[in-house]
DNA sequence: TTACACATGTAACTTGTTACATGATTCA
DNA sequence: TGAATCATGTAACAAGTTACATGTGTAA
């Protein structure tokens, strides 16, 4: 749904091939919307059949090929249209919620380990959104570095500011996440106690 | 991934027919874990094939007939080997910090009708699940009522608790959704004015 | 010559979405 | 007799998951 938005993302800071874009996926834009490597290639030549992109073929030694994308004018327009339009929201589904809701039917022991389990989670999640909001404020993260250098100066803040709040979204559903389990803890000692 | 288990959560409090699921499902469990209507017939009979839950066919009028199910003990153990066993978690994707890390692209315009739209969207659920909240404190939604009178007394008030602990969790995604969209348009504020 | 990084995928499956299709029963 | 509710689905598609499959280039 998204995915292919975040490939745009990511092109439009220059012609990559789907391994480059494969590779810098989970330490970038893979953050905010997870893709596994073996969609990326079947999204890429789809992307390519609506001519979103185009891809010029590069020899690499004797028969191997590298298909270079670049985004066309068509894949700029949808890009935009995606960014100028309204978001259309997922359905709720919130497995961690609905286990809580039921969680009567495990046993104290499960009901405590859940809920350890959620914060752990979020705890790990957490520190890699807070150390790439640190690598942000430092313009340290490679893509950033490659995006603001096609950036014309006056717009870097702004590049920055909407990065760090992308994954300020992210930070503050984690802390949530935590907190809440934390309640649920509190919770569980009022019964067994 | 998790319909089954919301069904069978339904199903545990007595024998019912898909299109008594149905019809319960968006006003209960269906708040924790959305599924369309199209999904759940095929599911049971899914959740059938493999003996999680049995069929009583009874006749209405002359040719019409009714699916009543319920759980058999493999099913009952599945569940409750769900509500033990640790939960799997998705893989991130948020649309919304996705689109947010990129705003630059959008208008001034569009970032704030954007963002606008965030709050009205996470408001709307944040009023409903905040409404079942005080249902359930009154013990007054159906699905809760038929519960409580399969529950041993002893048990109700923990039953109670961790419904409210569920749906806690979701007002706290609102609530922090809500908020995050509110700090964007300030940042907004300060790269326009 | 071997290991590692480069490079591109496919196949089978599950889950979820959207729209449609059909008929029976009951009550006003 | 017509509308609402009861009752059960299918079909086509889109998106995501898991595991596998194949080969090249380069530098130690």
């Amino acid at each position: 749904m998204s995915l292919r938005y975040a490939l745009l993302a990511l092109l439009r800071v220059g012609p990559q091939s789907g391994y480059d874009l494969q590779k810098k996926f989970d330490t970038s834009v893979g953050h905010l919307w997870h893709a596994p490597d073996s969609q990326i290639y079947p999204e890429l030549r789809k992307m390519e059949a609506e001519g979103l992109i185009e891809a010029e073929e590069q020899v690499r030694g004797e028969r191997g090929t590298r298909r270079m994308y670049h985004v066309t004018p068509t894949g700029d327009a949808e890009y935009l249209a995606w960014m100028n339009g309204p978001l259309s929201y997922a359905r709720v589904r919130e497995p961690a919620s609905l286990k809580a809701a039921y969680l009567e039917a495990a046993t104290p022991e499960a009901a405590r380990a859940f809920l350890e389990q959620h914060i752990a989670h979020w705890r790990g999640e957490l520190e890699q959104w807070e150390a790439e909001l640190e690598r942000i404020d430092a313009r340290a993260t490679p893509m950033l570095v490659d995006r603001l250098a096609v950036t014309p100066e006056a717009d870097r803040d702004r590049v920055v500011a909407f990065k760090r709040l992308g994954y300020e979204n992210l930070v503050g559903r984690a802390r949530a996440e935590i907190a809440w389990a934390e309640r649920g803890l509190e919770l569980l000692d009022r019964f067994s106690g």
